[in-house]
Order: structure tokens, then C-alpha cells, then sequence
DNA sequence: GATGAATGAGATTTCATTCAT
DNA sequence: CATGAATGAAATCTCATTCAT
């Protein structure tokens, strides 16, 4: 049923983007379709020329995200060889990510439970994936002794957090930069990794300027 | 309108256990007044014999929850002088608090918008004197060279994140004790604020048996 | 059930004088018994020591007036033998009774369709019973000669007409006394029945001071 | 909200007629908007396609009767010059109005204190207005000499209730036609206010045929 | 005689969704 | 494609009434 016309794309567009400024102020529960419609200024009943349901949006939103975020850090990740500066810039992707798009970051995260059990396995398995992604990272510099690892897993879950935290604060506005930010939770991350010099390598491949 | 007879006092609790619990699972606004009382085996009308409406439930739920981390905190804290020592301590106790009362920490944390704005801030205000404690010592600690604190509110963020997130997985079971999990994640914390010795003194403190 | 002691005595009637004020104010069906009961500084389920159920209250309320007003009208009259005086003490006692019991004789009128059909007959009869009674004299005056009647039940409608009206309105104080009110209505009245020297014979029985 | 297409006229039409018609029976408490639905043929939810809420229902219904009574009286009193004739009219008017109308008329009268207190004061603002504009003609009336004005506002009282009391039993039904209903009245009110030959003006003016 | 608690019924209102126009 | 209208389901909350203590 999504549109197919060049209007009908706006339409659908404004929709997804009215939807998740709603989800993100009041939730999804919370949000009802009248104020989807009336922030894009149509009727209820018009909505569903663009949606499938109320839960097809919320599933249109995370999913676009996961796969957004997937691709920006094997784009980034493919340009480095050597192990910690994969490290360093899979951190700068993930914490920028977190902040550009913390508005969709945070229904990610908060609003699973809204989902089917179907809708939400496929989800949680994308999220699974990425988490698996920095796991195997964080390994591979255990390996090679550069890292001093103390489990691989909660090394991860911290990492993860440190964006999912990010998201709920970052306004784009405020005192610090976000190039910033970024340099100081990568050397916080490296650091808690026992890398050394973990501040003077992130400098060198971010200086925070 | 909480109970005043001694049937009533353990009434009033089983509601809001069984509230915490559905609140935890389906989110606030997803859980049904019917639910609640079903839980607890009464009609929905009698619910009102013990709160006030349902927002008043969520409030019980999320204020007596910062109170109690607090206060845990100031007393363990109380029983320590050396400012690393009070980190570790400070660390143990939020991991361990966040670990073991996941549930209503995460309703903490994902259900502050279904709050009347007056509610909300009164909660708020009572997270950030808990932020404002945890940076104190980071700056402490910072200023007495024992730390290589990049930036205070940062590392206290990072530190919060980690509490929220193990929250959000953590469940009793699984093949990390939560003193093994505690231990750990002391040690990523104190390697990120560059603690020198960070492993060994957190080891010395609370050994991960 | 209603109450033997003294002490119950007086809850009861504690009970009748804050229901006839709140069902005055906001209606029989807009009144909840816990108004009642927080009025009267006991808690709802105290009420039912006192009262047989809500309607019960209402019918306790409306029966005691009717009766009340009927036993003044009838020893009013008795004192009484020329028709036209009578008419005119009726007029004055009719005006003066709806006057100081407005908010029951309110009541009365309004709140008759919240009664059982069995409840609604017993006080429609009462009712019917003093409209009767004042029919009766108009058409005594009316074959006496004394007054010149057109149609005795729209005679008499029009004088139960100014008691329910003057209750909807009359409240002790304003600039115009109740003898002067009673004065006034009784003329109009009597002029309508097409009374000789209807103002000068009010005046000489009541004069307005 | 009110219907825009043509069924949706019709729909909204019969929603208010059917409520006017409950209100009137059973009370506007007592009155369910289930009751409602069911009387038009529609669902409770189907109603807010129509209302705003319950109580914008009566509003509509009383503001309704008040602009067209006045409305009637205006065009009327605008085709006589004499006062006394202006009285007749005004008197005839008002009862075949509220006879004509009791339902809505007898709405009006019990159910001003359901509204808030906002929409009870743009009810009685315009009630005020109709009382005022009898009042001025009984003025100008006694001005002129053609009648014996005790008290302009107890006689407009005394009138105003008239229509009250009418509404209060009026049938359409029974052994006196309107018409003679209307020449009764009118010759008691103008008896009232000391009109001379009242009874032959009102004959002229309206037979009672 | 008062009270806290429970109950069943019911009220208003909101919502996602459908569909004829 | 948009819209007004209808629907069924559900949600929160209130209320009169009962009863053990």
C-alpha cells in the first residue's frame, strides 16, 4: 500500500518522520494515529493510503535505523587494517550515530516490547549482529595482545551502552562538541579495554580539535 | 488511601509489586488497570481502595526506588575515607542495586514520560543529586592525581550507562555471577578514569571469588 | 435501620440536612453519597446505619415537606371564614413557605423522575392533594361572585407556578423584604382572579411594613 | 465536529433530538449516551463523530432554544406600536413557545447547573436578556399609564414562570386547546398588571375561538 | 455505630481500523 | 488519495451497596 507516486513518497516520508518525533516525545502506546495525521496535516483515515497498520510504521522506523547503522561501519571499518584504529573508528561511528540519530537510537531501544514476538525477533536479531560485530573487534585485539580483555562480552555491553546513553541526552546543542564527545568516550572505551596509550591514538586518528 | 488494617498494608504492597512487574514487561501505558488487579486476584474498582489513580502507582514505584539507592549508597560510602576506595565501594553497590532491582530501575529509566510534568521533575530532581554525588568523587579523585579524569561529567555518564544497561539484561541466572559482573565492570570503570593499578585495587577490594 | 439513640438521631438528621443541600446545588443524580457522608464527617458505609439507600434519603426529604406545608395551609384556613380571605392567607402562606424552604420545595420539583414509579405516585398524590385544595377555593370564590374566574385549574396553575418560580430565586437577603414579596405576588394573584379591590383587601389583611 | 456531509446533517439532527428527548424524560445525569446511540441507531463511539462531549450536547440543545425564542419574540413585537398590544403579543409568544417547545423549555429550566460554569454563564447571559426585554416593555407600559405596576421585576417574574409552570405539563393533548390555553394566561397576566379592560383586549387581539 | 475493603455495574471517552463516497 | 462516518474493543474511573471487624 506505499505509495508509489512522488507525492504519495512525501507523503509516506512525512508520515515515518512525524511518527518517530511522536514516538520519541510520548512513546508508541502513547501515541495515537489522530496525531500522527494531524502533524502531517491530513485526516486519520487518509493514513492508511501510506501504512499497513500503526505497528508497520514503528517496524519501518527500527528497521531503517539497524541497517543504516550496519552499513555506515562496514563502509568505515573496510579502509583500516590495523585492529585498534578498527576500534577507534568503530567507536567515533557508533557514539556519532547514537547522537545524529538519537531520536530513532532511543525508540530502538525503548520500544521493542511494542513489537510482535516476529517483528521483534527480527529486530533483535539485526541488533545481534552489530553487537556480534564489536565482540569479534574487541577479540581480535585480545589476540593480538594489544587489548587486555577481561570479557569480551561486557567489554561489548559497555560499549553499547555508552551510545544507547548518548542518545538519551545528546540535543546537538550544549558546551561540548560532538567531535569531542567522541574523543573522550573512545579513550574512556580504550582505556576500559587496556589499551596502551589509548589517549594518544585516539588523538592522532581524531583529534578532538 | 493506602492501607491502614494489616490486610490492607499487604494488599496495597501486592499491587505494587504486581504493577512493577507488568510495567516492567509491557511498559506503563501498555498495562491495564484489569491486569494489575487480575494479578493480584481483586476487581479493578478495589484497586482504588489503595491508590489514587494509576499515574500515582508508577510515581510509588519510581520514588521509593531512587530513595532506597541513596541511601545505600551514603551508607556504604560512610564506612570508607581513601577516594579510590569510595569509587569501588560506589561502583559495587550501583552495579549490585541496578543488577538486582532490574525491573524497577528499568522503569525508572523508560517510563519518566508517563509522568505528569509536576511528578516528573520531582523524580528527575532526585536522579540528578544521584549524578551529582557519583561526580563529586570523580572530581575528588581527579583532583588528588589519583584519576585522569578527561571529563567528570562524561565519566558519570558513562558510569550511569553502564548501571542502566545491566539492567536491561541482567536476570539472576547465566554463567556470570553478578560478583564476577561487578568486578569487571569496576575495573572498566576505573581503567576509563585512568585509575593507575585500576585491576589490582579493584581485586583487593571486592575479590571476584 | 433509622437511628433510635440520640446520638443517632442526630447523625440522621445531620444526614437529611447535607443531602438536601447538596441534591439542591447539584441535583439528585450529580450528588454521590460520599459528599454526603464526607459532609457529615463520617465515611460512606457509615451512611447505611442511617439511611435504608439513596433514594430512600430523597423520599425522606420530599414526603416531609409536602406534609409540612399541607398541616400550615389547613390551620392557616381554619382560622379563617370570608372566601377572599382565605384565598389571601393561602396566597400569603403559599409564597412564604416556598420562600423559606426554597432549596426542599426545589427539590420537590425537580427531582420527582428520580424517584421509583411507586416513590413518584405516593408524593404526586400529595401534591395533587394541595393543588385540590387551593382549586377548591378559587371556585368557592368564583360561584360566591367574589371573583371572576376564567378557567380555576390555569387559576391555580399560575399560583403554583409563583411558589416553584419565587423558590428558584429567593435567597433571605436583596432589597426586597419577604412580607413586601408576599404582598406583592398576592395582589398579582388576586387581580388575576379578578378580585375587587384586590391590592387594598391584600393590604388590609398583610400589610407590607 | 457536527456533520458536514449531508447524512452526517441528518445523523447529528437525530442525535440531538433523541438526547433532548432523554434529557427531558429521565434528567441529564441520569441520562447514558449509550441510551443515546441506541435511541439514533449508532454505537456510543459513533457519537463523537458528532459531539465534542456530553455536556456540549445540552449546551447545544439550551443555546439552541434561547436563539430561537428570542428570535420569535423580536419579529413579532416588531409589527405592533401599541404597548399594551406589544404585552399580548410578547404573552402569547411566550406561552405557545413553551408550549410548543416544553421539552427543550423544561431542559433549560432544570438543567443549567450540569453545565460548567463557564457554558451556565453564556446560558443564563442570554436568559437575562429575555427577562430584560419583558421587563422594559412592563416599564414602559406602567410609564404610559396603561397599567398599575407594583413591581416591574416580580411581575416578570411572575410572567416568565407562566412559561415555566406551562412547559411543566403541557401535553398537546387534552380538553383545552392551545389557543384558549394562551387567551387564559394572557388575560391572567394582564389582570396582574392592572390592565384595564384586560379580558376584551386579549379577546380582540387573540380570540379564543 | 463506624470503618476499610471488596464488589459489580456502569459511565464517558479514546483508539485503531474499515469503507463508501 | 483524502475524507467523514461507523464500529468494536478497551481503558480509567466512579458509584451504590455490602460486610467483617
Amino acid at each position: 500500500m506505499t505509495g508509489i507516486t512522488a507525492a504519495g513518497q512525501l507523503t509516506a516520508n512525512a508520515i515515518r518522520d512525524e511518527a518517530a518525533q511522536l514516538f520519541f516525545l510520548h512513546g508508541f502506546e502513547a501515541t495515537s494515529l489522530r496525531q500522527v495525521a494531524t502533524g502531517v496535516g491530513i485526516k486519520v483515515g487518509s493514513l492508511y493510503n501510506h501504512i499497513e497498520n500503526k505497528e508497520d510504521l514503528l517496524l519501518q522506523i527500527m528497521g531503517g535505523t539497524m541497517d543504516e547503522l550496519m552499513e555506515i561501519q562496514e563502509n568505515a571499518l573496510a579502509e583500516c587494517s590495523d585492529i585498534i584504529e578498527k576500534l577507534i573508528v568503530l567507536l567515533s561511528c557508533h557514539i556519532r550515530f547514537h547522537a545524529e540519530h538519537a531520536q530513532v537510537v532511543f525508540i530502538g531501544n525503548s520500544e521493542l516490547r511494542s513489537l510482535s514476538p516476529e517483528n521483534r525477533a527480527q529486530i533483535i536479531a539485526r541488533r545481534r549482529e552489530y553487537q556480534t560485530m564489536i565482540q569479534n573487534l574487541i577479540e581480535e585485539a585480545d589476540r593480538s595482545g594489544r587489548a587486555l580483555v577481561l570479557d569480551a562480552r561486557l567489554h561489548t555491553f559497555s560499549i553499547v551502552a555508552m551510545g544507547t546513553h548518548v542518545a538519551s541526552w545528546y540535543k546537538g546543542s550544549g558546551n561540548l562538541s560532538l567531535d569531542r564527545i567522541i574523543n573522550i568516550y573512545s579513550k574512556i572505551a580504550l582505556r576500559g579495554l587496556g589499551v596502551a596509550d589509548a589517549d594518544a591514538l585516539v588523538d592522532k586518528k581524531f583529534p578532538a580539535l
